[in-house]
RNA sequence: GGAGAAGUACCCAAGUGGCUGAAGGGGCUCCCCUGCUAAGGGAGUAGGUCGUGUAAGCGGCGCGAGGGUUCAAAUCCCUCCUUCUCCGCCA
């Protein structure tokens, strides 16, 4: 959400940062008159309000005294009676405005380059060699079948499309990715490890943003207003939800490993095969909560550390500045790290890693003094992925396999993979 | 799921309609006393948010949340949430 101050005070200039992202901000218009609306109201009803209130204390004296009140009592009453008129309808502007607000997307950054599209993405930087392959290489879900590592059909019986068995050597590698990429963060990046709920609360979907525009991608827990996660995100950022930290207890870092769910509403027909779109998988996230002055740095190492796990497991990406156009609703600047898939014969996004700025902690209410006596001011979070787990599988198998048809098990693995060097039937 | 109890400020806690727009204590901050520490004495301590103002300030809201009754609600009524205890069920 954005601080409506500033919207007020620089309203041409935001409209002109915001249409940069090429969405409609045509609703945007209402703000300036509900906005005027919201606050001559405030003043009529504070007005009629301070006049009960000294009138009732009159009251109160007089009947202490014994004394008769009846004309006092007869105007408050009808003082009171505007109040609730007037009261009301400042209830809907302000939740007019509230909803409106909601809707707004985040102003992106100033090193942010302009485009319309993914094509308009600007290649930071690039890392690793693209394998070459002397013999055909096959797709993650071809050897996925051949090693017996997933069962897509059965999964389609059991549940529905998207959806996946993982087995054998193939449940092993996805769970000792995830230990990895724990261990990793927690131990050398300095993250306290979370275990979080996977179902979260209207609130918390609000929160971190996916609500109220996203609602058609989540699924949604009937009868119970829960939503399962699309993403550990959403938990680990609504942890202070409506909470006031110490400036001392900054940075915060989270890394929490879980199963994310998506609805992928939209995207039928796309990466119909393999592990590349599920309604499931797997992510270890990172979360990180500083200081405004902090945020744009705490981005760059954020980014490094999902960085980092590729260039241990030795696995080809690029980092991608995202353009103003497929920025996302909520980030004012998103790195995506893309990794090489040979079945794609392209990059393929297995991070992303955004700084909100105060747009979630506005929303979430997350806050922070940095002493006693000053102000209250909204934290910075950050987040991104540390990697998507499945993705990640899918680019081991494909790029380390052999002309034997096995898969060589990436060093750093090795140790939660029994020492086994190799994948093979 | 059933039955009960409770939610008041940083913490504990008093408070069944109007000098409670929240007593008292602890803690915290400052000061005094003491060689230091402990003990003791004094003062301060509603955080937050919204509106207004260049500002000092002024004003509105606030006792788990939301409604209602009333001229007036922490206090009365309704709905909901959370926590605790017991029973049932369960990994």
């Amino acid at each position: 959400m954005l601080d409506i101050k500033k919207l007020r005070s620089n309203f041409q200039e935001v409209k002109e940062k915001l249409d940069k992202r090429g969405e409609d901000i045509s609703e945007l218009d209402k703000f300036e008159e509900l906005d005027e609306k919201r606050r001559s109201l405030i003043q009529k009803t504070e007005e009629l309000k301070q006049r009960r209130n000294t009138v009732s204390q009159e009251v109160a004296q007089l009947k202490r005294e014994k004394k008769d009140a009846e004309h006092l009592i007869k105007e408050t009453k009808e003082v009171s009676a505007d109040i609730k008129k007037l009261d009301e309808e400042l209830k809907q502007v302000e939740e007019t405005l509230h909803q409106l607000m909601l809707r707004v997307p985040n102003i992106p950054h100033e090193s942010v380059p302009y485009g319309e599209d993914e094509a308009d993405n600007e290649e930071v930087r690039k890392w690793g060699d693209i394998p070459s392959f002397s013999f055909d290489a096959k797709a993650h879900w071809e050897l996925a079948d051949e090693l017996q590592m997933m069962d897509f059909e059965r999964a389609s019986k059991v549940t529905g499309s998207r959806f996946v068995f993982y087995k054998g050597t193939g449940a092993k590698l996805e769970r000792a990715l995830i230990n990895f990429m724990m261990d990793l963060h927690e131990e050398e990046h300095g993250y306290e490890e979370l275990l979080p709920p996977y179902m979260v609360n209207h609130d918390s979907m609000t929160g971190t943003g996916q609500l109220p525009k996203f609602e058609e991608d989540a699924f949604q827990v009937k009868e119970e207003d829960y939503f399962l996660i699309p993403t550990a995100e959403v938990p680990v950022t609504n942890l202070y939800r409506d909470e006031i930290l110490q400036a001392e207890d900054l940075p915060l870092a989270y890394v929490a490993y879980s199963a994310c769910f998506r609805s992928e509403a939209g995207s039928a027909g796309r990466d119909t095969r393999g592990l590349i779109r599920q309604h499931q998988f797997n992510k270890v996230e990172l979360v990180r909560f500083v200081k405004p002055e902090d945020s744009y740095e705490a981005l760059e190492m954020l980014t490094g550390h999902a960085e980092k796990v590729l260039q241990m497991l030795d696995l080809p990406y690029r980092v991608m500045n995202m353009c103003s156009g497929d920025l996302g609703f909520t980030a004012a600047k998103k790195y995506d790290i893309e990794v090489w898939l040979p079945s794609y014969e392209d990059y393929k996004e297995i991070s992303s890693c955004s700084n909100f700025e105060d747009f979630q902690a506005r929303r979430a209410n997350i806050r922070f003094k940095r002493d006693r006596k000053s102000k209250t001011e909204f934290v910075h979070t950050l987040n991104g992925s540390g990697l998507a787990i499945g993705r990640t599988v899918a680019a081991i198998m494909e790029n380390y396999q052999q002309a034997d048809g096995s898969i060589k098990i990436p060093e750093v693995l090795r140790p939660y993979m029994r020492n086994k060097e190799y994948i093979q039937k």
